[in-house]
DNA sequence: TACTTGTCGTGAAATTATTCACTTATTCAT
DNA sequence: ATGAATAAGTGAATAATTTCACGACAAGTA
């Protein structure tokens, strides 16, 4: 699958699960037509911005028409590549991790956590939310070819077990440890650090009183 | 608490918590000086994007020398209003909820989860990690006036919920839920979606092989 | 058909954020 | 005391992102 470097911008990447979900959330609903203004509404982007993300791939909408909601949705199907599956990893089964194992990814998303891994002797071998637990000391046994891991462990253990992920081929980390990471500039991480997350929506609400963003 | 309103950008507000909780670990390792490349390395900022960052509160360091972290740390807890404790609600008692009342959030902050609701009655009166949990019905009699929430409630819950938030007094939502939730432009909302975080991570992975980001 | 309305796609402008690179002050070693 | 090394702070350059606003064209309507 041609690695589609055309410079599409990282804010429009980033936007794209978004959209993609929306409009299967439309197809589903059997709306078969719509328009950037509908979509600003919905997804609270800016309308201009949707239209300027969209042509990055081209032309997909009509002019006095609006978007074909199939026809978007099977687009973007293909560029998120929809079809074919992402298998992943979770680190971690604490609350955070366990909550993930019941989350069902799968549903409009072609992610899938497939195992897990923990330290407590009492969680391995369990199943949660259909996913089996593995000791973490067997983690290399059992990644398989994963490429992408969730890791929800203690701080403490996070830039460890990132070496040990890492050196098993892993080159995608979702992070929810407040641990930044150092991983080689091959390996993409994400940071969702949700003390941060709530520390900033209340300094928000201080001192930017009116303004909305994101 | 004058509302310090001298534009800091918000892509440096959103970066303050990380700053402090850094700060502070640093504070209690017993670390008393720091610079911008040591600061740089371990939270995988650019250096000079830290320094910009704090020359907007002034000038907080010392050529030839760096940062003092007592004094730095000091200056962010009074600008992070850390002294003042900010009490939350909790919506939705499910498995992300209960991972969120387990977590520790006060730990280095000044954030706590006072109250929790669910709809689910055999959820009600128990306590977890040390919060009650009251009846999603009782919602406004026990709220106070707490002005932040985090919405852990299903998708198809979110709106509604939502509007009786507001209604009761709430400014602030950190909103896991998918829904692009609808409010005056008086209320502020950070969306964390978890599902297009992973999705936009192997999306990344798959089209942008090399460079590193955020 | 002719007119009106809707809506895309996009150049250009505006805004926001990052990074470079240099000046200046301070520290540290000798 | 002196010189070398360090590191902040910042003007200016660059990069990235958003937004405006309009031309062009399709769809719907009379």
């Amino acid at each position: 699958m041609m690695s589609n470097q055309n410079k599409i911008p990282q804010a429009t990447a980033k936007r794209l699960p978004l959209y993609y979900r929306f409009l299967n959330n439309l197809h589903i609903k059997g709306k078969s037509r719509v328009s950037s203004k509908e979509l600003s509404e919905a997804m609270k982007v800016d309308s201009a911005t949707i239209r300027r993300d969209f042509s990055y791939f081209g032309a997909l909408g009509k002019k006095g028409y609006g978007y074909n909601v199939e026809y978007l949705l099977g687009f973007f199907r293909k560029t998120l590549d929809q079809d074919e599956n992402t298998p992943v990893a979770l680190i971690g089964v604490g609350n955070l991790g366990t909550a993930f194992l019941n989350y069902n990814f799968t549903k409009n998303n072609n992610t899938k956590i497939e195992v897990a891994f923990d330290a407590d002797k009492r969680k391995v071998g369990k199943s949660i939310g259909d996913i089996e637990v593995h000791h973490i000391e067997d983690m290399e046994q059992n990644l398989g070819d994963i490429s992408v891991a969730i890791l929800t462990v203690p701080v403490s253990e996070a830039q460890n077990i990132t070496d040990r992920l890492i050196k098993a081929g892993v080159t995608g980390i979702l992070n929810f440890t407040p641990a930044r990471i150092t991983v080689p500039e091959s390996v993409r991480v994400h940071h969702i650090d949700l003390a941060v997350e709530l520390q900033s929506l209340v300094y928000f609400m201080k001192h930017y009183p009116l303004e909305n963003e994101e």
